[in-house]
DNA sequence: GCTGAAAGCCAATACGG
DNA sequence: CCGTATTGGCTTTCAGC
């Protein structure tokens, strides 16, 4: 993993389509190998797929939410974890500190949606409560972080 | 936007390198047809980028935080989400109904960068206070919502 | 809007330094 | 670990339906 490597994963972190030849162009290299070590870094786990992004709301999810979930004093976490995971509308999922054991980003298409996604939530094995705070504006998501990128591993570390 | 145009943004929202002939042959169409139709869905703004994703612990950003922002009573929103923007450890800005005015996801390296990330954030013009959630473990991230892409617009819609 | 054909480019592999 | 060479497949364009 040198300035090479970095290179490559923020190229293909902003353009995930770029060819190995675009690629070897960009960071002074061959096609093969950009393709050796695309093909490591994929190996290797570092990358871990390739996705296109849609806009949610072009394709019928233009409400979203972030849910904090309580669990019931008994509650396996990972089972919890689970049956979230079985509901499509579940984006992501983290377990976080604090009062509640999960924060989840949920899309659905309408406020009624949402009604009925947090009935799914609560019905849930394990949780006890749910708090809501519905998204009224995305300003920006998913942003190619690259702190662990450049040459140092962000401002003033 | 028909039953074909979904299947390949679908499939494209899984393996965003995916080819046209690999398209093609999973809807059952042409190569030119679905290079066509992949041209207009990213014209029209449906699909807005292709993105390779990288584990954050495999490059230093090991350290995820959720972090609320109240804004002082006469802070201008649009002024505090730019300067959001500016800052690289955050990573995703929900404008959200409630208490907060934002809610902000932050990547840093370690514990001692976050405290470094939300000494930055609170001197930030119109940031009251902040209330930082501490992600311990993301279990699911950005999964593919394919509410708006199947046959119908969700359970129960 | 889809197909099929043609030209150039790329992916993928193998091999040599 | 990197570069060159090769083969087959793919992208891209365009004519035609």
């Amino acid at each position: 993993m040198d300035q090479l490597d970095r290179k490559i994963i923020a190229e293909l972190r902003q353009n995930g389509r770029a060819t190995y030849a675009e690629l070897g162009r960009t960071v002074g290299l061959s096609a093969s190998s950009v393709h050796e070590r695309v093909g490591k870094l994929e190996a290797a786990g570092v990358i871990t797929g390739y996705h296109a992004m849609v806009d949610p709301n072009t394709v019928g999810l233009g409400v979203t939410a972030l849910v904090g979930i309580q669990p019931t004093d008994t509650a396996a976490e990972d089972d919890v974890a689970a049956s979230l995971a079985e509901l499509d509308e579940v984006e992501s999922c983290y377990a976080v500190a604090g009062n509640e054991a999960f924060v989840v980003k949920v899309r659905v298409s309408t406020v009624d949606e949402l009604e009925r996604a947090l009935g799914r939530l609560r019905r849930i094995d394990g949780v006890a409560r749910t708090q809501t705070t519905v998204v009224l504006s995305t300003r920006f998501e998913g942003r190619p972080n690259n702190a662990g990128l450049d040459s140092d591993s962000g401002p003033g570390a």
